[in-house]
DNA sequence: GATGAATGAGCGTTCATTCAT
DNA sequence: GATGAATGAACGCTCATTCAT
């Protein structure tokens, strides 16, 4: 995926190292400040390498974008798998999955919210990359939801529908943090918003196994 | 609210009708090109005024952008009162806001967008000003629901979570458009939709006012 | 022809001015140290305007080199008709062309070496159009000889390589300014060459009319 | 001459070979893109070494096109006496002398304008070793005119201007290959210069020997 | 009140050169 | 001797803002 970008560099090692370095400095600094109002010459300074190699691993300031873009939708992919691994209950799979995912959405807001600004700042192909990657991420949690429902713990449900309000959901916790913050903690948040979404879902016996969670 | 911006010219007509044109432009390239791609020469020339004029109206770049963001959400905002005027039913009331409510966003993809992208680049106090705008906007939705628990249409729900999940629901036709355009008209969006979100909440008499809808 | 070249100014005096400006300091630098090494910054110095200026009647700095070129050509054509305007006799006009145009070549031999080193410089349509506006010029010199040719001057010569053979003649006292310079004045110069050249192709009458200018 | 550009590397052998590589490679690309474009990495990939490489056998980007400049006129320089070898004749000396500089500039064309567009380029010092060399190649030429005036084959003549005649009839066959490209073979351009050139200049003598080539 | 030519700080990017390996 | 990753000064260019008209 990130071969797509070009390193005039060409040793693996020394690609993901340094890239590594580059895009963290940068998801820090879009995040934070917004990707126009970031300089190569600050990613440079936070990431402790010269402007010069910036563009030894790097064709653009929009390559930086893409990369941090997809670093950060890749992380939290990876997040929904690592929590669930182990676990059998569908039930148990679906809410451990939605936390995963709310929680690793609310430890990073900045990141978050820089996949939402700032997608629409690369180029058309790019973004339809990004977008494809949500869908693979949503598609992870889509097939907890199926499960629920094959197990009988869900009613047969709109499962395009309540996938996005889940996945809503969670970046909802990092877009209107200034919100949330203030009034709950990120456990109640998920454990009122279960509550919230599950009810119409479950069914009898859903509901048996959702109080004994 | 708009009298935070300073503006060389005080005859109060001039001002609303420049700064109507001025922002009608803005909100269009903001929305569709992003606050820091767009330039003061671009706006000028699609509102078919001078650069010059721009200045006489508002003190710089930022305003602008502050301005736009304003006109969008009020113009939000003042929907959802003009949607349900006139109807007495707390049911139908909730329904038709939140149909209103989409719609509104619906139409304007871009300008939905916009607020979501660009909020950031406001300074504090500005960015603060947005939020109590989104507040009061999310209170009348908030309202519409509170009557439909206290006619005992809804349970006793989590109302701040359930106000945000109508809202994220309304934004997210808009954030998510490349994705529910292909799949469903946004009267589907909405049915569906209020079917996932109302069954939980709904009172068994709701239920039955729901269906006679 | 120089419309070839965007200007965000409109106004026809202020292009006219402006430009003259700028391709004045131009030809000067570009003359003197080569088109990579000087700055738009020198050119901007030089001529006394700020840099975004030159953006403003030009669209890059190439754009610069096409209009410095294009005028150092334009006024060495311009300068052969002047020259030879009013006189008669064929002989003498050819005479007068080719001194002229070695005077004009001879008294910027900056000007007349930047065309030799930076036509390249620009790209194909442009080079092309250099290519074209130089055969203008080598046409005014072949109409004299043909005139020449016409009145019984000149025996039938090959007009193809004699014309080029005059064309760089003038041009070689600036390529090899550093040579004659030091050797005979210009207008030796161009007595000792007319001699050289002629004498094979002046006839017998050619001969009489010569020796009495 | 070329112990002027220093080297790291003190092996003789080495440094007539890595030179000569070097040297070739920035010829080629000197000659096709020009001194200021053509970067050291470019110069690195195309002759098949490194960019440190390149920094062992000299000193900085300018010692490069020193060399590739020197290179091709020693080279030029080269090509008159081995053409005129065992030719005893004063008039076929010249004759094969013009012919074969004419060749050698119109087979490498580029090479040929790289000398005019770049030699500017060099610092002062190195700009007059260049001229030297430039006087050196045309004393060729010039001897040769020389022994055909003893040998009463030519009229005695303006030897420094003939000499020049010739050296820019040869050069402008490069100089302005874009135009006789499409009008004449090579050997057709020199047959009818040196008809146009030698006809003032051939004695009686001269004429019946000139008939006889 | 309206214009748009003029300014110049500051951006993204390049590339000759160095030096640790 | 050979390599090529790393550096950063310096370039071309943009655009928010000003101000004379």
């Amino acid at each position: 995926m990130s071969m797509i970008v070009k390193s005039k560099v060409e040793v693996p090692e020394l690609i993901e190292k340094r890239r590594g370095q580059i895009i963290k400095a940068a998801i820090e600094l879009f995040g934070k400040h917004g990707y126009h109002v970031t300089t190569i010459r600050d990613i440079a300074k936070r990431a402790n390498v010269s402007i010069g190699l910036i563009y030894q691993y790097v064709s653009d300031k929009e390559d930086v974008l893409f990369l941090a873009i997809v670093e950060v939708l890749d992380s939290y992919a990876r997040s929904i798998p690592e929590a669930i691994d182990g676990i059998d209950d569908p039930l148990k799979r679906f809410c451990t999955a939605v936390r995963a995912y709310c929680v690793v959405n609310g430890e990073r807001v900045d990141a978050t919210v820089l996949t939402y600004r700032e997608t629409k700042s690369l180029r058309k192909n790019r973004r339809n990359l990004i977008k494809e990657k949500e869908v693979e991420t949503n598609k992870l949690i889509a097939a907890c939801i199926q499960d629920c429902v094959k197990a009988g713990l869900f009613e047969p449900v709109d499962i395009e529908l309540f996938t996005y309000q889940i996945v809503m959901f969670s970046h909802a916790w990092a877009l209107k943090a200034w919100r949330f913050r203030n009034l709950m903690s990120l456990d109640d948040y998920v454990d009122r918003g279960l509550n919230l979404m599950l009810n119409p879902v479950l069914t009898a016996q859903g509901k048996r196994a959702f109080a004994r969670l």
